[in-house]
DNA sequence: TAGGCCATCTGGTCCT
DNA sequence: AGGACCAGATGGCCTA
């Protein structure tokens, strides 16, 4: 037990040493599309702090005309909402970075490295299983 | 100082 | 109708 462990550990530290997520092959390269409807900024003159809260018309073509009207307090409550979808959101990376191997000394892996270095450890675990 | 990463705000869309 | 999810925009912080 005490030797398979050891075993693992080596593995792992070769696994570790071996990973680069510097050439993690793209998985998908998205369109580049110059459509989107919330592209708002300053020189727009439609956007100002009093127009904030009412909903835009959307008139793009295939685009739904249905209209939300949102007060100040549905869209301060949604912004909370928000929040704690991203703070579980990155609890949920935070649990992921503690299951997959670093070195203690490395700096905190990245949102995106946690994820790309995830995928490469799977795989690998899943290798080591078959091949066992 | 440029680039990467992240938090936050925001509006659109989907789903209940 | 309203919440969840998503993606774009923006600004701050940090590092090479």
């Amino acid at each position: 037990m005490q030797m398979q462990s050891h075993l693992l550990d080596s593995t792992l530290i070769h696994f570790v040493n071996n990973v680069n997520l510097m050439h993690f092959p793209p998985v998908c390269a998205t369109e580049q599309v110059d459509d989107s409807p919330s592209s708002h900024n300053e020189s727009d003159s439609s956007w100002s702090p009093e127009h904030r809260t009412s909903a835009h018309l959307v008139t793009g073509p295939g685009r739904s005309r249905r209209r939300r009207i949102i007060t100040v307090v549905q869209r301060q409550a949604a912004n909370v909402r928000e929040r704690k979808r991203m703070f579980s959101l990155n609890e949920a990376f935070d649990a992921l970075r503690k299951k997959v191997p670093t070195f203690a000394y490395e700096k905190r892996l990245s949102r995106i490295e946690t994820l790309r270095l995830a995928i490469v450890y799977i795989s690998f675990m899943k290798d080591l299983l078959e091949n066992t």
